[in-house]
DNA sequence: ACGAGAACCTGTTTGC
DNA sequence: TGCAAACAGGTTCTCG
């Protein structure tokens, strides 16, 4: 159901010779995915040359023997289960990235036109001649491999909840995931074997766009706004890969590097700031949740 | 089993 | 102005 963005439109940015970059990202769902997307032209059908591991150490850790499992395949899929972006292999490997908080991904079509930077930690050239280059500031990111026909049998993904977007998910199934739940809903939500790929940001988002508070506990949520809940989850993030979807063939119009949020979010990062329900004339309210920040509205949401 | 909080990490923002 | 402290957040680990 979601719309091809790599287009011919993005082909001939990558063509100019110009690199593609991600920034100031907190990487949830929707910018997993478009990343993702934005990887398929330069990662998919294509055959991994070499490898350079600037450093090993991310989280859990690079495994030693990385580079030599990898260079020479050929990746047939890339695919993308929660926050984490898999590449399945032809030699029954399948690397398995997540971007932590600070991942970003680039893409140079022409490998020479490359410009290092300093926390670029894992670099991967294409026999077509692309570079793709991950770079994580803070070092959040993973980066490992999983053998490519049980690669979804262990954690984290053995154990993760559905996907949002999927048909599969519905309002009956985060029912029956939040009935056993007692903690509030915002940090259910947040929880990845409940709804895989919500972070901070979107569960703000969905719980205002549900007119729930995100204080409530989960156990106490009725079927009403569990539905509302279910479906205010899908349309925040249909809206954002969206305008990722728009980012990317914007690129075409910029010179410099592509950012995801020119646009707003309704509650988060907007402590103070009126609500934007038209009829409220209410403050966004801050607070402070399993050690994260959450932003609500409390007289939309109840 | 569950929930809360700390730890991990560094670039950026805030406060004195 | 300059420096230090606070802040950001996804996942994993520890503790109650």
């Amino acid at each position: 159901m979601l719309a091809i963005v790599a287009d011919h439109f993005f082909f001939s940015a990558l063509h100019k010779g110009a690199f593609f970059r991600y920034t100031d990202v907190m990487p949830e769902l929707p910018e997993v995915e478009t990343v993702m997307r934005g990887m398929m032209p330069a990662l998919e059908n294509a055959t991994i040359q070499n490898v350079t591991i600037n450093r090993f150490d991310l989280r859990g850790g690079i495994p030693r023997d990385f580079a030599e499992r990898v260079t020479g395949a050929y990746v047939d899929k890339l695919e993308r289960r929660g926050k984490y972006i898999i590449a399945h292999l032809n030699n029954d490997t399948s690397i398995i990235l997540h971007l932590g908080m600070s991942g970003r991904i680039r893409i140079f079509p022409q490998a020479t036109s490359y410009d290092a930077q300093k926390h670029d930690h894992v670099i991967f050239d294409t026999a077509a001649g692309a570079r793709i280059a991950f770079e994580d500031p803070r070092r959040f990111g993973m980066l490992y491999l999983a053998p490519r026909s049980a690669w979804d049998q262990a954690p984290p993904f053995s154990k993760m909840g559905s996907e949002p977007l999927d048909n599969h998910f519905h309002a009956q199934r985060l029912a029956s995931a939040l009935t056993s739940r007692k903690s509030p809903i915002k940090s259910a939500l947040l929880d990845q074997n409940i709804v895989a790929g919500l972070g901070n940001i979107y569960v703000c988002e969905a719980l205002y766009r549900a007119h729930i508070s995100p204080l409530r506990l989960s156990n106490s949520l009725n079927a009403d706004e569990i539905d509302a809940l279910t479906a205010a989850i899908k349309d925040v993030l249909r809206d954002a890969i969206a305008a990722g979807g728009s980012t990317l063939r914007d690129y075409q119009h910029t010179d410099g590097e592509l950012g995801y949020f020119q646009h707003r979010f309704d509650v988060y990062g907007r402590k103070d700031e009126p609500c934007k329900t038209a009829t409220c004339d209410a403050t966004v309210q801050h607070c402070v949740q399993s050690g994260r920040s959450t932003f609500y509205c409390a007289q939309c949401q109840l």
